[in-house]
DNA sequence: CTACACATGTAAACGGTTACATGATTAT
DNA sequence: ATAATCATGTAACCGTTTACATGTGTAG
């Protein structure tokens, strides 16, 4: 039970409908955990049966009737005790680098492609990531913000997800880079990045 | 299906048993994958119906005996069709995460004190990277190797490893600190890293 | 004779993904 | 009309985890 904490930790910084959470764990953010919308309705709907959420019906004229949540104290107290409880140790899983581990073995011209891909995708991350971060922390520099500011756990989250993103971009360069200089040394048609522009 | 092509990549370096590859995916390495020992054999046993690696008995005198696998062709020919197709983007699911999220909340204690625990295990990990690259390398200094050596691919992955762990260990490190200072701040009892010596 | 490392599995439960399904409103 | 965005779900499948299960040989 894993995405029940992380939609609860998520709806701690406010009203939040289904579909608005479903944007904030599968587009962009993410900085904390990732999911699927489908997933997002079934564990509300679980949530809201177990009383650990409660929602209530926002009619719109001018969009579709929504469903916004926030945390009871139930929840509250169901995420103490989980902030209390022992983790597991995180960990890499990531098809990409299975096909860089096998990449001695198998053609290097369409992993160094997805390289290139993935380096961008995590470029437009970094950036994402550094808006939230800037509109977090609002006037104060960054140091201010980690001593005195608030809320300070989802800038630490936040913090951590743009590392991530960075060190991925970067390794994801350098590696490509280095996999292409090999296949140019070698005699083979160097695949640039092309992008099929 | 994703451990299946991660058993298959691992399985190019040389071969080996259930029980050793066990080690490799569950302790310490794991720098692309990660899986549980049961999993594993359940896995080798599908992968070999299917004809993807073979099986060849070893009775040893010293030790119960033991199944040494190895990768078939039709295994590689798995691997370069996996390697060529699109992979979903990689994301952090980590519950130490959550907890940071929430952490204005809930009680801070208990979440610095697992930063600390993962501050230390992240260490660890990244000194048994650091041993297994030099291993990697030899004679060679990193930058020598990374253009002409061999194999380039478990280098890489074991790089993208080992910066992740240096990461997640410095960001630990740093969380835990201001976390610890804004509760001490706050007139609380300021919980020390103790480690119950 | 007890604990530990080596060695290999099975079965049930759980969590997550994929595919399927529906319907309102706004902009083109 | 049609596409795009908003909005919410269900059902089947698959991959992972947890618990259970067994047995050999070595060291203390």
């Amino acid at each position: 039970m894993s995405l029940r904490h992380a939609v609860l930790a998520a709806l701690l910084s406010g009203e939040y409908s289904g579909y608005e959470l479903a944007k904030a764990f599968d587009v962009g953010v993410a900085n904390f955990w990732y999911a699927r919308p489908q997933q997002l309705y079934l564990e509300l709907s679980k949530l809201e049966n177990d009383g650990l959420i409660s929602g209530r019906e926002v009619v719109q004229r001018t969009r579709p009737t929504k469903r916004l949540f926030v945390v009871t104290d139930a929840g509250l107290a169901e995420l103490a005790h989980f902030a209390a409880a022992v983790s597991k140790s995180s960990f890499i899983r990531d098809d990409l680098l299975v096909k860089v581990q096998a990449v001695d073995h198998v053609d290097a011209a369409p992993v160094i492609a997805q390289l290139d891909q993935r380096a961008a995708a995590a470029a437009a991350k970094v950036e994402i990531l550094d808006k939230i971060l800037r509109r977090l922390r609002g006037d104060l520099d960054e140091e201010t913000y980690l001593r005195h500011g608030s809320p300070i756990g989802p800038y630490l989250t936040c913090l951590r997800g743009r590392r991530f993103e960075q060190e991925h971009h970067d390794w994801s360069v350098r590696a490509a880079a280095l996999l292409r200089d090999r296949a140019t040394r070698n005699g083979h048609p160097a695949p640039t990045s092309d992008q099929s522009r």
